[in-house]
RNA sequence: GGGGACGUAGUUCAGUUUUGGUUAGAACGCCGGCCUGUCAAGCCGGAGGUCGCGGGUUCAAGUCCCGUCGUCCCCGCCA
C-alpha cells in the first residue's frame, strides 16, 4: 500500500473541505462521462464520490478502467459539490472526493449478483458467495446490530458483577433433549465426545465453585432439523446467579434486554415486563409463548352450555372437556372458504374440528352450528360480547387440547383478519409451569423444560403421586409470540434432584453414570441457584427486524445443514477413520449429497 | 421421515397450466464506442443459454411423465 488511510468513507463533511485526504474501499459504481468520471467508494461506513476531471487525463482514464469491488485506494482533496449537485441521501453527500492518485490494491471478477442491489440473490447464491453477501448493507447493519447488542449485554452484566467464564465444547453426552453432535475421540477410540446443547451442567457447577454471578456468549448446538427460527449451532446469553429468587432472574434479564434494545436504537422497553402464569398464558391465549401484541383471548364457554342438544359440545363436556370460543369481531365477513381454512388450521394442531357460527345484524345466528344453538345459549354469548357481525369460533375438546387448538386458530384467525399488531417489541414473561409433562417414557412423563427445575415447595409431595400437578420455577421470556429465553431456579439438593430424574424415567445406574458428577458436585455445599438462557440470535433476529436467523448469523447452515461456501460437512479421509477407530457402514459414502465444487 | 413451493443468460424474472411445434425473450449486469455533473447517469453497438441433472413418452419436450440434486417454507423433531 503506497499511503494509509486517513478517513472512512462515511466520514467526510463540508468541515473537511480543503484537506487532501486518503479514503479506501470497493469500487461500488461507476459512471464515466467521458471527460468527467465518477466513482463510489464504498467501505462498512458509507459511500463517498470520487472525481476525476479531464486536466488529469491519465488519472481520469486510469479512473475509468475501475470495476465493481475493485479495492482500491484514493488520495484526493475534499472539495464542497456545486448547491445542486449535494446528494442528501448520502451522509457525505455535501462533499467529493477530487482524486489526484489511485492505487489499485486487488482487482475483482465482475461478482455474481450486485452487491449495492434491493434485488436478493437466491437464497443459493448468497451461501455459495456467502462472504459477498456479507458485504451488502442489510447484513453489513445487521452484523453491527449484533455486535452492539451483545457489547451491551457484556457491559451490563459485567456492571452487575457476572464474570464471564468459558465452558467446554468438548463434553459428555446426555440422554434426554435433543440430538447430540458427537466427536470421536482419537485418544479413546471408541468413545465420544458431544458439543453442548447448553452449558447447563457446567453453569451449575460453577455455582458450587462460588461463582455466584456467571454469564457466557454460548455457542450451543442440537442435531435437529432446521426452521427458520432454528440452526444447528446457535447462540445463548448464558446466565446464572446464586442465592436467588425468580424476581432477581427477571430483574437482571430486564436490565440486559432493555440495555440491548437501547444499543441498537430501539426504544428502552419498560420494565418490569407484563408476566403472566403458565395457566394464565394458556387460559387467555392458548399457547405458553403469548403474542400479547392484539387481542383475540380464548374465553372459556363450557358453562353457557350446560344444557346443550348439541351433541358434539354434549358428549365433550359430559367427559369434562372444556368448550374455548374465539370472537371475531367483524368475522363474519370471512368466506366459508377462509372458515375452512381456520378449521384445517385447528385439526393441523390436533383438534378434531371447529365449530362456528357467525352473528346477524338483528343479533340472529347463522351458518355452522347456528341450529343447534338455543335461545338462552345465545343470550348468554350476547351478554359475553358477542356482537352483530362478529364470527364466532367453537374449540370442543379436553381442556388442555382445546385450549391448545384454540390458541393455533387465534393465530390464523389473526393472519386471516389481518388484525393490527402494537408495534415494537413487547416482552413478557410466562412462569410456573409445570415440572413434567405426559410423555412415552416408562414412567409416562418427562420434564417439561428439563430436569434440573426446583419444582415449587408445596407441590413437592406429589412428585411420585400426582406428576402433573407439580408446578415449577420455571420461566421463559417472550416476545411477539417468539421464545427467546428459558430458565428456571435449579434444585440444589441431590436427593431431590434424584427423585426428579427417577420420575422421569432414568435408571439408577444410568443417574450415576451421566450425572453422578453433577450430583456428586451437589453434596459438596452447593448453594441454592437459578438463571436464564436467552436465544441471543432470535433476539438480534427481531431487533434487526429479520425473519430468519440467516439475517443475524455471519456463516448460517442450510436448512439441511450444509454450508455450501466451504462444503461442509465433507468426508474425511480413510487415515482420519482408522486413526479414531471409526469404520463407515457399507453404502453410507454414497449417500453423500453434498456437492463437490 | 412426511407435505408444499421454486430451479430458464452473470443476476432477477417472463415463457411451462389453459395449448408440446420454426431462431427461448426482457431488464439489470458484462464487453466495446460516444459523452464535463452524475450519484439506479445517458446514448449507440455487441457477446452471453447443458432451460438444475438423468431417463422416458412423442415426428417434435423449457413445456408432458418418472427419478434425482439443490434452495426455501411447514409438520414430525427441537429437555
Amino acid at each position: 500500500m503506497k499511503w494509509k488511510r486517513t478517513h472512512t468513507c462515511g466520514e467526510l463533511r463540508a468541515s473537511h473541505v480543503g484537506e487532501t485526504v486518503v479514503l479506501t474501499g470497493w469500487v461500488n459504481r461507476q459512471r464515466d462521462h467521458g471527460g468527467l468520471t465518477f466513482v463510489d467508494v464504498r467501505d462498512r461506513y458509507g459511500l463517498t464520490q470520487v472525481v476525476a476531471e479531464a486536466a488529469a487525463s491519465d488519472l481520469q482514464r486510469r479512473l475509468g478502467e475501475l470495476r465493481g469491488e475493485y479495492v482500491i485506494a484514493v488520495r484526493g482533496v475534499v472539495r464542497r459539490r456545486p448547491q445542486e449537485m449535494i446528494n442528501p441521501n448520502l451522509g457525505t453527500g455535501e462533499i467529493e472526493l477530487l482524486c489526484d492518485d489511485l492505487d489499485v490494491l486487488a482487482r475483482s471478477n465482475t461478482p455474481p449478483f450486485p452487491i449495492d442491489s434491493d434485488r436478493e440473490p437466491s437464497e443459493e447464491l448468497k451461501f455459495r458467495f456467502r462472504y459477498l453477501e456479507l458485504r451488502r448493507p442489510s447484513l453489513q447493519r445487521n452484523m453491527l446490530l449484533r455486535h452492539k447488542a451483545v457489547l451491551a449485554a457484556r457491559r451490563t452484566l459485567d456492571a452487575l458483577e457476572f464474570i464471564e467464564i468459558e465452558t467446554p465444547l468438548l463434553i459428555k453426552t446426555t440422554p434426554e433433549g435433543a440430538r447430540d453432535y458427537v466427536v470421536p475421540s482419537r485418544i479413546y477410540p471408541g468413545k465420544f465426545y458431544a458439543l453442548p446443547q447448553s452449558p447447563q451442567i457446567y453453569k451449575q457447577v460453577l455455582m458450587v465453585s462460588g461463582f455466584d454471578r456467571y454469564f457466557q456468549i454460548a455457542r450451543c448446538l442440537r442435531d435437529e432439523d432446521l426452521r427458520a427460527d432454528r440452526q444447528p449451532e446457535f447462540t445463548q446469553i448464558d446466565l446464572e446467579m446464586s442465592f436467588v429468587t425468580p424476581e432477581e432472574v427477571f430483574a437482571v434479564t430486564e436490565a440486559t434486554v432493555a440495555a440491548m434494545c437501547e444499543a441498537v436504537g430501539h426504544e428502552r422497553p419498560v420494565t418490569p415486563f407484563p408476566r403472566l402464569t403458565y395457566d394464565e398464558a394458556m387460559a387467555r391465549y392458548g399457547i405458553d409463548k403469548p403474542d400479547v401484541r392484539f387481542g383475540l383471548e380464548l374465553e372459556e364457554v363450557g358453562a353457557h352450555f350446560q344444557g346443550t342438544t348439541f351433541n358434539a359440545f354434549r358428549a365433550v363436556l359430559e367427559a369434562g372437556g372444556s368448550i374455548q370460543l374465539l370472537r371475531a369481531p367483524g368475522g363474519a365477513g370471512l368466506s366459508r372458504k377462509k372458515i375452512d381454512g381456520l378449521t384445517e388450521a385447528a385439526k393441523q394442531a390436533g383438534g378434531r374440528g371447529l365449530a362456528w357460527c357467525k352473528i346477524e345484524p338483528d343479533g340472529a345466528a347463522s351458518g355452522g352450528i347456528s341450529r343447534f344453538l338455543r335461545a338462552e345459549e345465545m343470550q348468554a354469548l350476547q351478554r359475553g360480547g358477542a356482537e352483530p357481525g362478529d364470527l364466532l369460533l367453537f374449540v370442543a375438546d379436553a381442556p388442555r387440547t382445546a385450549r391448545e387448538v384454540c390458541g393455533a386458530v387465534r393465530l390464523a384467525l389473526a393472519e386471516e383478519l389481518q388484525v393490527q399488531r402494537a408495534p415494537g417489541l413487547h416482552f413478557a414473561w410466562v412462569h410456573r409451569f409445570p415440572v413434567f409433562e405426559p410423555a412415552d417414557t416408562p414412567t409416562g412423563w418427562a420434564p417439561s423444560h428439563h430436569m434440573f427445575t426446583m419444582p415449587e415447595p408445596e407441590s413437592r409431595a406429589r412428585i411420585e403421586s400426582d406428576p402433573g400437578s407439580v408446578y415449577g420455577q420455571l420461566y421463559d421470556l417472550v416476545c411477539n409470540g417468539v421464545e427467546l429465553g428459558s430458565g428456571s431456579v435449579r434444585i440444589h439438593d441431590p436427593a431431590l434432584q434424584r427423585r426428579i430424574m427417577r420420575q422421569i424415567g432414568l435408571q439408577e445406574e444410568e443417574i450415576e453414570r451421566k450425572f453422578g458428577f453433577l450430583l456428586q458436585a451437589l453434596e459438596y455445599g452447593a448453594p441454592p441457584h437459578g438463571g436464564i438462557a436467552l436465544g441471543l440470535d432470535r433476539l438480534v433476529m427481531l431487533l434487526a427486524g429479520g425473519t430468519s436467523l440467516r439475517d443475524v448469523i455471519a456463516f448460517p447452515k442450510t436448512q439441511r445443514a450444509a454450508s455450501p461456501m466451504d462444503g461442509s460437512p465433507s468426508q474425511i479421509s480413510p487415515e482420519q477413520l482408522r486413526e479414531l477407530g471409526l469404520q463407515l457402514l457399507p453404502g453410507v459414502t454414497e449417500q453423500d449429497g453434498v456437492e463437490e465444487r
